[in-house]
DNA sequence: AGAAACTATTTGATCGATCAAATAAAGTCA
DNA sequence: TGACTTTATTTGATCGATCAAATAGTTTCT
């Protein structure tokens, strides 16, 4: 294969400059219109391609979103990250953006490898998942000054609305105030709740969605609240041991929400009485058994970093005060509903 | 902060020429030990980290490879990529290499994907998953003379020896093998097995290894064999659904194997008799449920991955044939033996 | 018609590194 | 010692694109 033609080539082909041929590329607008089209035939005949790495010289620009890939914290609900790790990739590249991946053994060793990319002028900003309080790596990021958008909101002290601190992340309170609301629309009235413990923040935002809803439809005594609440650390055989816990204290059960799928599946496989079952990811796993989960919107979580993140990059420097334009943006998550048919679960008898 | 240092300053403050900095890093043998010594701690104490795109452009070497994140074909399963992708970008990273991820709708569109990424410098070599029987893509790399390596065998009537086309697989036949005669040496006879129609090439040898290894033992006839086989596309409700139809055409069974966790995860909800199941793939749902299964060595995936394809972009051009080297690796699976403990199936009735 | 104001296109310089070849320094040997 | 290697370091050119400023070409208006 001879070498890649270069503007050089498509020019003298087309006979024009360089830069005419560089214009008709990045601004079509200020070149005549049967000059471009006499390049634009020139570069589809030659098969020009522009050479990323000359340009992004050049222009001190990557067009490359780094993104850390976690190792599967939690196995089942992994695919969460994995989804919108697609989704953000497909809309990158609608926009012209590569996507980097690179891996880290912990924070510290994160914020190592964030200079790395930055520093080597290999990424124009990062997307950062999972954030948690007191998180060093946003505090980091902000200080040098460098793009980034986290999927995740600020945590504990972390102010919510710090101008410097751009975020996307999901509604987890409004996903289990909807899926409460739709079991009691569909006439439950004890419905119950098995959570994580109070140090996850993003496990109390579902829990009281949960609550909230229940309080304020007001079925049950504040005693009976209580007792249809079950906490344990995230896991299937944990969920199946909440949920006999839940069925022990509460007696009988009109629905069951959970904060995971993991949880959710363990749920159903201590229910005979066939419970109706939500948890929360919408992961396969939830799809392959046919259980409702609240589906945290990945597309629009994708569509929402990209928004803030070009912004950060395309526009002034980080953090200028005159952008009017929200910082942050809440996802409202989506409940997915599905039948047991996919447990037979006379069978087991 | 100011704008990060060039060779150039590291060169003037360690009273050198930018090109000894540049060979302090890229070739230190040449460089004298004072010398490399005064350069190296000018590079730390400017905190100098060499521009990406500059060496790129240089080099014509991008250190980078491309891989297309596959949009979740199999739910479940899923999660054997994911973690191929992990090992492999962080195998990748400790050699220099980046991973760029990319995006296709189909074969076709990939392809244009391939070219795109090979025509802007943007990566060195790619990495193709989830081959099949006469993959166009591997077809036109070949043709193209790219570098690539694939994680799955060519399959069909592509040749598995031919010298330009690099791969590293799992062997499924061992992988059923080993779980077989696990289940043999702990007592069993009467082994089950549901796979998947055999239009799967991949499905095929798997059940190739559970068949051998029965009739090597000879512990069935040529009759129970036949009735010990459940066939049925992947799924869970399909392996609940052949696990009812395994056990009504074949009576008691002895053990289970099937050829992937969703089918295993069905499998074991139609399983009074807690029969012992083993599924494929060992995905996070395996594990949390407690399920015996065949574990794809992603590491070992990985690092052979990128030792053909770093052999192939580091030294000749593709296909050389000078090259002694084996042009294919298969890695041996890895049974892991789990106990039903996570399922209290007593609970259910 | 001629100056002013645009619009379209070209030219020279530059981004930050490495290559290739030249030079300088050090070591070897008759 | 002087010619000859070998080793260490420097210099000028270059990768392929875009930027900034200069030039050529058009249109507008008095």
């Amino acid at each position: 294969m001879a070498s890649m033609p270069t503007v050089t080539d498509v020019a003298l082909a087309a006979g024009v400059s360089r830069q005419t041929v560089s214009n008709v590329m990045n601004s079509p607008g200020i070149v005549r219109a049967d000059t471009r089209e006499r390049v634009e035939a020139a570069i589809a005949q030659l098969g020009y391609r522009p050479h990323a790495s000359a340009r992004r010289l050049r222009t001190r620009r990557s067009s490359t979103i780094g993104i850390r890939l976690d190792p599967m914290i939690d196995g089942i609900s992994g695919s969460v990250l994995d989804r919108f790790l697609h989704a953000l990739t497909e809309q990158a590249d609608k926009q012209g953006l590569r996507v980097l991946l690179f891996t880290a053994t912990s924070p510290e060793d994160e914020i190592i490898q964030l200079q790395r990319l930055n520093d080597g002028a290999d990424v124009d900003g990062f997307v950062l998942t999972s954030t948690f309080a007191g998180d060093p790596r946003t505090k980091w990021l902000i200080e040098n000054k460098i793009a980034f958008v986290t999927f995740g909101r600020p945590w504990g002290a972390d102010d919510v609305s710090d101008p410097q601190h751009l975020w996307v992340d999901v509604d987890g309170w409004a996903g289990l105030y909807e899926a409460t609301r739709a079991a009691q629309d569909a006439g439950a009235r004890r419905i119950g709740y098995i959570g994580w413990p109070s140090s996850a923040d993003t496990g109390d935002d579902r829990r009281r969605g949960w609550h909230d809803a229940m309080r304020e439809r007001g079925d049950v005594t504040e005693a009976d609240l209580i007792a249809l609440e079950a906490v344990t650390v995230d896991g299937v055989a944990e969920g199946t041991a909440a949920m006999q816990d839940l069925r022990r204290r509460a007696g009988p059960l009109d629905a069951v929400l959970c904060a995971s799928d993991s949880l959710a599946l363990g749920a159903m496989i201590a229910n005979p009485e066939r419970v109706p079952v939500t948890g929360y990811d919408n992961t396969p796993v939830a799809a392959a058994i046919g259980l409702s989960s609240v589906d945290q919107s990945v597309g629009e979580v994708a569509a929402g970093v990209l928004g803030l993140l070009t912004g950060e990059f395309g526009g002034q420097v980080h953090g200028a005060p005159e952008s009017l334009q929200p910082r942050y943006q809440m996802i409202r998550p989506r409940l997915v509903t599905r039948a047991f048919a996919a447990i037979p679960m006379e069978m087991l008898v």
